[in-house]
DNA sequence: CCGACAAGTCTTGTATACAAGAACAGCTAT
DNA sequence: ATAGCTGTTCTTGTATACAAGACTTGTCGG
């Protein structure tokens, strides 16, 4: 049994995972028999997936997995960190007490991206905790809305550092950073916020890195084709 | 002829203009035939109003209208005030010239802003000036991809703001505001930014004056019945 | 009078047949 | 040789019949 809900998130998961290249075709009555569902409910599914950017939709002609679009990701890294430096700074400057559990909840997760970079072969759990830091942040800021509007455009950024999380230094370095992070929540210190997060988010836009060795994944504008249907 | 974008334009406007108002069902037959097409892409077009927020869907029961939802337009609101902040100030202090075209189109709007002030009749022209104004704002900060995004959770804070500008008076504070924030960037002064933008985007969060007046729009938490499907 | 059950009738969800545009191959005529 | 048809075969888009859950109504039995 796949529900509609399964079928989304086992297409979302191969295509953040590279395991389907952009390029890649999506077509509906291939989808349709390996997921033994019919073309209704997966043409709902493909919709979604459009939505968020993980498909580009050209009427007529096929449902192609989406290049990465660098200028996507540059517009989602600033979203998030004009975001997430106002919030954390909030957070430090208030005087309220902080929820516990919250608080917890962090240090548990940065325990186990400790214990992630240990372990060999370990980035999709990495990644993942580091996700789970950024959204328990949201919610401890009381701004879950808005993590989970920021989710529905993250199909590039999330690709993106997943080609850039391949060295394990890397890996370390943030998991310092959130440290920091956490620190000036925890000891109410906004002095050095700005340029914590500022690091942490913008710090690995190395397009020349992605160039060099991914360009086949990118939406580079010289390869323009004829631009799929506008899904506003 | 009306195709499937007409068909969304046309709903999403009756909603937001409050001639559907919160709790009208619409049932994808009924709409079908008031619309000469079939149920197939009719469903599209719901899809897509209740992912934006606009109707609550009920599985096998129905599409209801749905209730503004005052902890989404807050969310909103933070959002937004958040990054115009960032963006104002950015554009207020940064050297490298401002393109005219930009600046020109402002100055436009607020002239036709002040003209539709003087018309009687005319919230829903001023309404959609003001948001041609922001929108304008991100243009000239390269921020028109943000400004998308944030649209597609906008039918409750889209409807609070219909609610709330009433009053003649209140048009003109904003029209005073607006010529604020562009002679801050004008000038290249980013001095009051904060206040100013804090002041325009949350001052009217009246919350007492809705329940007061609008209270069978207002998604309260006390009425909760089932909630709706989830659309993640 | 009232509760329980069941038939009927709403609703949306799914499967499938058909329509129609887009791309391609292969032919023909120039 | 090549431009231009033209039929074939892809694709997605649409219409429609049917499935199945949810609610209403009425009837029957206590």
């Amino acid at each position: 049994m796949t529900s509609k809900a399964d079928i989304l998130r086992q297409l979302r998961n191969e295509i953040l995972t590279l395991e389907l290249k952009p390029g890649s075709i999506l077509s509906e009555t291939a989808l349709s028999e390996r997921f033994e569902i019919s073309r209704t409910p997966l043409r709902d599914v493909l919709k979604q997936l459009a939505h968020e950017g993980y498909i580009d939709v050209y009427p007529k002609r096929g449902n192609l997995v989406s290049y990465i679009d660098l200028e996507s990701v540059e517009q989602i890294i600033y979203l998030r960190s004009t975001l997430e430096k106002d919030m954390i700074k909030n957070l430090a400057s208030h005087t309220s007490p902080l929820p516990l559990r919250g608080v917890l909840e962090l240090k548990e997760i940065l325990e186990r991206q400790e214990k992630a970079i240990r372990e060999e072969h370990a980035h999709e759990a990495f990644l993942q905790l580091d996700d789970a830091f950024h959204k328990a942040l949201f919610a401890l800021a009381g701004r879950v809305f808005l993590w989970d509007l920021i989710q529905q455009s993250n199909a590039h950024y999330a690709r993106y550092r997943r080609l850039h999380l391949l060295k394990k230094e890397k890996l370390k370095e943030i998991l310092a950073e959130h440290r920091s992070i956490l620190d000036s929540v925890i000891g109410r210190n906004a002095e050095r916020v700005n340029e914590i997060v500022e690091h942490h988010l913008h710090e690995d836009i190395n397009t020349a890195y992605l160039l060099e060795n991914f360009a086949e994944y990118l939406n580079l504008p010289s390869f323009d084709s004829s631009e799929p249907a506008d899904r506003t």
